[in-house]
DNA sequence: ATCTCACATAGATAGTCGTCAATATGTAAG
DNA sequence: CTTACATATTGACGACTATCTATGTGAGAT
């Protein structure tokens, strides 16, 4: 999964949206449907792109089909892009520190 | 800066290579566009968008235009994200142990 | 087997985006 | 005040994308 990839995947107001509710739980189809204001077919379109991003987690029960964000890609393709675009910020010997500042800002 | 817009604007192959050039250095738009295949327009194209979303630092010398990337600004966008749709791999007690394990993958 | 429900796919359409050639802007030099 | 150079902007064009309606698919239930 490279940067670009993983970039063009969260790029998209609806799909991060899609992500907020899939983060920690998993989530059918029509319950993400009837959390948000597109149709079917278009979370279905999303869920599609997440996918096969491997940004989701899937699993089929019956007729329904459970999604769930998977944490461990968005955290490693994070965790890429600042060593590729922010080196001087998460240097070895100053890691926790400045992980700190990010996360409280 | 939200995390779509961020998405956004490193959502392009031609963007990231920029991005990799101005890492931790200062280039005018010439010596960016010498080392890309793409024209002059395209490349300032490219770092106006950049530009209007934060990511680069501007500094104008005599006729040339100099920018680098703004490290600091990546670096919270990701650690953003991370908090949106990672939580739980950037919890407080595990925190470096965490990121030590990302940064290695 | 048929029906129904949940989801996926196909097709159409409007809007966005990346690229280039051409041109404009602005800065320094002669 | 031209001229030359570095960068920015404009306009055009093809490619891609997000959304919808309509239809297909596949798994229980009757």
């Amino acid at each position: 999964m490279d940067s670009v990839a993983f970039a063009k995947a969260i790029a998209d107001e609806t799909r991060q949206e899609i992500m907020r509710l899939l983060c920690c739980q998993w989530l059918c189809v029509g319950d993400v449907v009837e959390r948000m204001n597109v149709t079917q077919p278009t979370v279905s379109h999303h869920l599609a792109i997440l996918r096969e991003a491997g940004l989701v987690n899937v699993q089929r029960d019956g007729k329904q089909v459970f999604y769930t964000l998977n944490q461990d890609v968005v955290a490693i393709c994070c965790g890429t892009i600042m060593q590729n675009f922010a080196p001087e910020k998460v240097n070895t010997d100053a890691r926790d520190l400045q992980m700190g500042q990010l996360l409280s800002a």
